[in-house]
DNA sequence: TGACAGTGAGACACGAAGTGTCTTACTGTC
DNA sequence: GACAGTAAGACACTTCGTGTCTCACTGTCA
């Protein structure tokens, strides 16, 4: 969980470089070198080379965006604003990550693939450690959890592929799909509002 | 010289890998793929692999950088004006060119090297063939290959490192640069103003 | 001063990937 | 139907990246 300076700053590296050459190009010892450690301290941080390092950083961005994404929802009224705070300002945070662009741009497969198809488990996991704790006081654990995936979902999708009808970063749309979508789906379980 | 268009198709992919991925991470199968021809083709163009065909590259690219150059040349009133339009446009040409300052970012190393050590005779060798028979009015051949190679390597020197005094993009500086350095040398042998 | 943990440098064997050449089969053209 | 040009892929060879290991060095605590 809480990484050492010399950690992170390997992690920055590799994200640098991999920005710069693309994950299929990137090496070991260019992150080595762009971090400014040896390659068996490299080795000696995270044991197993490239997959665990890109792990650890797939970690620590997930952890970062839903870090940055919870300051906006502190202030949230009721259980509909959350949802709408939830859905709106995680629609932001991906459509203003740079480095997801600049990757979805140089290797959409593999990025698409860490946004639904192998990353998608990990991102509901993260989700769910962060986001059970403001809806516990909505909703059985249970059922949170249900909901943050269903919502991880759904954000990712309507931030993949826009729709004519739902816009998820405005607030009014937001709200709209919320109320007709769902929290009909989340009502009987309520436990306040 | 005359390349046929499927040349001119790899020398694109190949232009277009090197700003992906750099010249250090590109390879002939990257190259071949982006411009949808076999590697076996490839060989055949471009007998000797990478080293020939970055050559080529090279050459193609500087063939169209003074064939753009030449364009701005042809009004020129006398052997200043000459001068003075080949320094200044030339330096616009370095400043907007592309392609050029993405790999000065990132590949300083090699692309310095392209412009300044290594590549620096072929420059002189291409700028000669370009500009001297535009000189040739002026000054005996063997005093304009001098005069060419000098411009040359001043033009991209100010290029790569921008003087406080003299700004060859400006055309009052570039005269007054022209007047006070150049010319003095060269007046004893012109055979007309 | 001496144990100690962390690091850089580099050797090493292994496997993966890139290279350059070749053969074969296919396609369109004259 | 000969022909030129090509894609595809087999091939031996080389280079490069990987993961592990050892050793020497450095700064920090007792």
């Amino acid at each position: 969980m809480s990484l050492d300076p010399a950690e992170q700053r390997v992690l920055d590296a590799a994200k640098f470089c991999c920005e710069r050459w693309g994950l299929a190009k990137v090496t070991i010892e260019d992150i080595a070198t762009e971090a400014g450690v040896s390659r068996a301290t490299l080795y000696r941080m995270f044991p197993g080379g490239k997959d665990v390092l890109f792990e650890a950083l797939r970690v620590r961005e997930l952890e970062d965006f839903f870090t940055r994404l919870s300051v906006h929802l502190d202030g949230a009224i009721d259980f509909e604003d959350l949802l709408v705070r939830c859905v709106m300002h995680a629609t932001h945070e991906l459509r203003s990550d740079q480095h997801l662009s600049l990757m979805l741009a140089s290797e959409p497969g593999d990025t698409l693939g860490q946004l639904t198809v192998d990353g998608l488990p990990r991102i509901i996991r993260v989700a769910t450690v962060f986001l059970a704790p403001l809806v516990d006081g909505y909703l059985p654990r249970r059922e949170g959890a249900r909901l943050v995936e269903l919502l991880s979902r759904l954000v990712i999708s309507y931030f993949l592929a826009p729709s004519e009808q739902v816009d998820l970063g405005e607030p009014e749309s937001a709200r709209t799909f919320i109320q007709a979508f769902i929290l009909p789906a989340f009502q009987p379980s309520l436990t306040r509002s």
